[in-house]
DNA sequence: CTTCAGATTAGCACTTGGTCATAACACTTA
DNA sequence: TAAGTGTTATGACCAAGTGCTAATCTGAAG
C-alpha cells in the first residue's frame, strides 16, 4: 500500500483539478492501483467520469465566451447616446477591477469606460483619441456603480478634432473626470 | 429532400459552432435525415465526433484560463524594474485589442500598460494615479510590440506626490506618452 | 423508358471509457 | 477465528461513436 486511501483521494481531487482529461486507466497508473479502485475513489468523492468532466468544463467555456463577447465588464455598458452631443454609460466595479492590496479600482478601468464612451458618442468610422487629461478625484471600490457622462464640446476646431468631456460619478460624487481630444475623419453630419 | 446536401453541411457547421453538445442523433432529428447521413456529412466536413469536440472546447478553456491568470494581454509584461527610478514593459498587440472597423488599438490598452507600469515602478502599498496627461502620437496596430519606459521624476514635491513619465514606442517610434501624477503613502526609502 | 451516379439509408462488428453488481482476496483488529 | 475494511477481478451492459459493405432512392441524361 503506497499511499493511504484518504490521502490518495485528496490527491485525486487536485490531480483532476489540474488535468480533467485523465482516464481512470491513467489515474490508476499514476497511483499504481487498479482501475476499480480508482472508480471506487471517484464514487466516494462524487467525481464524475471523464466525459462528464469534459462536458462541464466545455459548458463553462461556452458561458465565458458569451460573457466576454459582451465585454461589458471591461468597458461599461453604454445606455444612452445622442450622437455628437452626449452619452451615458454604467460600469459596475467588481473585485476583478481592484488592486488586491488596497481594494481600489485600477485607473485604467475608469479610463477605459470614459475613453470608450468618448469614442461611442462620436460614432465615427475613425474616431481616435489624440490627447487627454485625466483627474482621478476619489478612489473607487468594488461594488461601486460608476456612471460616466460624456459631453461633446460644440466649438469648432481647426483640423478634424473634437473635444469630449467625461465626468464619472459614484452616488452623485465625482470620482473621475477627463478631457479627450478626439481626431475624426467625417464632419459631424446628421 | 428538404435542404440540398451542400446547404445542409453549411448549416451543420454553424449549428455545431453554436452548440457543440449535439449528438449525431440530435442533428439527424434537426435536419430530418438519418444518423448515417449526418455521419457522412461530418466526415466530409472533417467535423469530429461529439466527444472530440468537447475535448477541444474544454482544452481551449484550459488554455484561456491559464492565459487570463497571467493577465499579460491586459497590462503588458513588466520586464525590468528599478524601484523609484525606472521600469520597462512589453505589450504585444493582438486582434483582440483593436477596433474592428479600422484595426487600430483601443486607447485604453496603451493607457493600461503605461498606468500599470507607473504603479509598478513606485511599488507602494498605496500608489494611486491622481492626474495624468496623455498623448496618443501614432496609431498602433495588431502585431505591434509596444515597449513602455517609465521614468520617475526625481524632484521632490510637496505632499506625497510623485511624477512618472511614460513613453511607449513601437520599433523605436513613439506612439504614446503620458505624464502620471501619483499619490503615495510611504516615503521613497533606500 | 432505361440506366447510371450521387445521395441516402441500413446493418453489423468493433472501440472507448465508462456503470453496476457480484465475488474473491488480503490485512488488521477485536 | 470472525468481522470489517480496502482492494482487485469478472462479466454484463451502455452511449456515442468508427469502418465497412450493401441496399435503396432519386433525378437527369442518353
Amino acid at each position: 500500500m503506497k499511499t493511504p486511501k484518504k490521502e490518495r483521494q485528496r490527491l485525486l481531487i487536485s490531480l483532476l483539478d489540474e488535468d480533467p482529461f485523465l482516464t481512470d486507466e491513467d489515474i490508476a497508473a499514476h497511483f499504481s492501483v487498479s482501475v476499480q479502485t480508482v472508480r471506487l475513489d471517484r464514487l466516494e468523492c462524487r467525481i464524475p467520469e471523464l466525459r462528464e468532466r469534459l462536458k462541464s468544463v466545455a459548458s463553462q467555456h461556452m458561458q465565458k465566451t458569451v460573457k466576454s463577447l459582451q465585454a461589458e465588464e471591461i468597458f461599461g455598458e453604454i445606455i444612452d447616446v445622442e450622437l455628437d452631443d452626449k452619452a451615458l454609460s454604467i460600469f459596475d466595479v467588481t473585485s476583478d477591477h481592484v488592486f488586491m492590496r488596497n481594494g481600489i479600482a485600477r485607473g485604467h478601468h475608469l479610463f477605459a469606460q470614459a475613453n470608450s464612451l468618448a469614442v461611442a458618442v462620436l460614432d465615427d468610422d475613425l474616431a481616435l483619441t489624440v490627447r487627454s487629461t485625466l483627474h482621478f478625484a476619489k478612489p473607487v471600490r468594488a461594488g461601486d456603480r460608476v456612471i460616466a457622462r460624456a459631453v461633446v464640446r460644440q466649438e469648432t476646431l481647426k483640423n478634424k478634432s473634437t473635444v469630449v468631456d467625461v465626468i464619472s460619478k459614484v452616488e452623485n460624487e465625482t470620482v473621475f473626470s477627463g478631457e479627450f481630444l478626439m481626431y475624426r475623419t467625417t464632419k459631424k453630419g446628421r
